[in-house]
RNA sequence: GUCCCCAUCGUCUAGAGGCCUAGGACUCUUGGUUUUCAUCCAAGCAACAGGGGUUCGACUCCCCUUGGGGACACCA
């Protein structure tokens, strides 16, 4: 049998993090077992739902690379099945019209709430005498009245819950539109889901939609519930707390290979291994394995995990995501094959020093760019006066090189160490400084090169004139 | 209120009755490497929620308590 699993998020906003962790699991569950992930869109919710939403739901679905083999599917387009099967559920006697209003149902609730009694439907529609089709009506399944329903999910193991705990909820509003736990079940049954993979906030659902899978004589398929995701508090993340969109994590400069060896091990775990590329991800899954307990969200473990995919992930292949960070900070550094090459360079040289590419970019711009201005500590420790003598004393060596490569440059700072007697921290930070602008770099000798001849001399003289001004200033005073 | 789920270092987790003096990872601290900053390397801090059972033996099994989360919609 060809397992398939589905995501079926609703589009009321973007795909957070716990959202794409579900579907993560789903997706792996299929590609391990080759079957096949269905992405379909819950919008039966018309006022809250947005073609944004889908839009935004879409984008963060394939930034991940989450591929879905069939979908998307709308159940919006799926109307006349769902009131086919509802016409069905009451023509077997498995449904009824129930004539309440909103207004008296709030009250019954409030009543039994004030009581101390459960919540819920009395079910006093269900034996009418007549059952008047133009009278404003909703349509609620006939949920049994005794015995329990077992759910042996995949993560959990046995869970059981009585009937007597449930009530005949509403297939169908009063304005025909069928329900969330009704449209699930006939979506899931005529997409042959097998799997359903999901968070554990509807384990609770579950057996209504099991109770509605029997009156239709449908196979049950296997579920697994997975925790939900918690904030950095350890509060419960959701759209209104913290959980933030997927695409949040791409603007802030995470690679997707990262968010999902984060996410993955986020209720998941094989061992002691923290590091799984897509493919052994896939190798390894089993639902099985998959945490009971509920997981908080640390941005520093992902920061970890940024990082060391930026310095293992090839560099042609974190160019492809720097790439837009560097069009987004506005650095005109691409639609050139010499600047690419310059970019693949430096990113092994600065993922070592930063955690996001967003980071990474930033860091980067004086490569392509003159800064507007040294950054004023490190300016003001490492371009004094008496490191004027060294800059130029360096700036005449620079200038006599045939070769400007990484070793002929890294002679002539030697050089220049031993014939001023100085070492390299007298030499080599204010070449930094004057360089890079800032006071952090990799080795000056490999930037120098990337940066060219022509553009090191120049900025050797702005630094110069710069340390030039600052004698003035101090004669003046 | 009722029902459901959950419970190992601060965080993510390993642990399927003896392998546990409870392991790994992130964070943090300290030391080493290093021309800066990082990286890297080494070391250290740090947990089985509490109470009862079961057993020769419980982190592991059962029960209770406590604590957290979720659900009880004409939302999904």
């Amino acid at each position: 049998m060809t397992v398939i699993t589905r995501f079926a998020p609703s589009p009321t906003g973007y795909l957070h993090v716990g959202g794409a962790r579900t579907a993560l699991f789903s997706w792996l569950y299929a590609k391990k077992t080759k079957g096949e992930f269905v992405l379909r869109i819950e919008d039966t919710d018309r006022e809250r739902s947005s073609e944004a939403s889908v839009q935004a739901i879409l984008d963060g679905m394939s930034w991940l690379g989450l591929d879905h083999d069939r979908g998307p599917i709308f159940q919006t387009d799926r109307f006349d099945r769902y009131e086919q099967v509802i016409q069905q559920l009451l023509d077997e006697g498995k449904a009824y019209r129930c004539y309440h209003s909103q207004q008296e149902l709030d009250d019954m609730r409030e009543q039994q709430k004030a009581k101390g009694d459960n919540p819920r439907y009395d079910g006093s529609c269900r034996n009418l005498s007549a059952y008047p089709e133009d009278k404003p009506h909703v349509i609620r399944f006939k949920n049994p009245l005794d015995a329990s329903v077992v759910i042996d999910d995949l993560i959990r193991g046995h869970i059981e819950i009585s009937n007597t705990e449930l009530d005949d909820l509403i297939i169908a509003r009063t304005d025909g539109t069928p329900t969330y736990n009704f449209t699930v079940v006939v979506d899931d049954l005529d997409m042959g889901i097998t799997h359903v993979i999901r968070g554990d906030d509807h384990i609770n659902n579950t057996p209504k939609q099991i109770n509605i899978l029997h009156a239709l004589n449908a196979p049950i398929p296997k579920y697994a519930h997975v925790p939900m995701i918690l904030g950095d508090d350890g509060k419960r993340l959701s759209k209104r707390h913290g959980a933030v969109g997927v695409m949040q994590y791409r603007d802030d400069g995470y690679l997707p290979q990262a968010l999902l060896n984060y996410l993955v091990r986020l209720g998941w775990s094989n061992g002691d291994r923290e590091i799984f590329s897509v493919d052994e991800m896939i190798d390894l899954f089993s639902l099985e394995a998959i945490n009971k307990t509920p997981s908080a969200f640390n941005t520093k473990k992902l920061n970890w995990l940024n990082q060391h995919y930026m310095k293992t992930l090839p560099a042609s292949e974190v160019a492809v995501h720097l790439n837009w960070h560097l069009v987004e900070q506005g650095i005109n550094a691409t639609n050139n094959a010499k600047k690419s090459a310059v970019i693949e360079a430096l990113i092994p040289l600065y993922a070592e020093r930063t955690e996001t590419l967003k980071q990474l970019a930033s860091q980067i711009r004086f490569m392509f760019e003159d800064f507007k201005e040294f950054d004023v500590k490190a300016a003001k420790k490492h371009l004094k006066i008496t490191a004027g003598e060294a800059l130029s004393t360096l700036k005449v060596s620079f200038e006599s090189l045939v070769d400007w490569n990484e070793a002929s440059i890294q002679n002539a700072i030697d050089e220049t160490m031993t014939k001023l007697d100085i070492g390299m921290g007298k030499i080599g930070m204010p070449l930094r400084v004057a360089i890079t602008g800032s006071g952090q770099s990799p080795g000056m000798d490999i930037l120098c090169a990337l940066l060219g001849k022509e553009a090191t001399l120049a900025r050797l003289d702005k630094a110069l004139s710069f340390i030039e001004q600052r004698k003035l200033q101090a004669e003046q005073r």
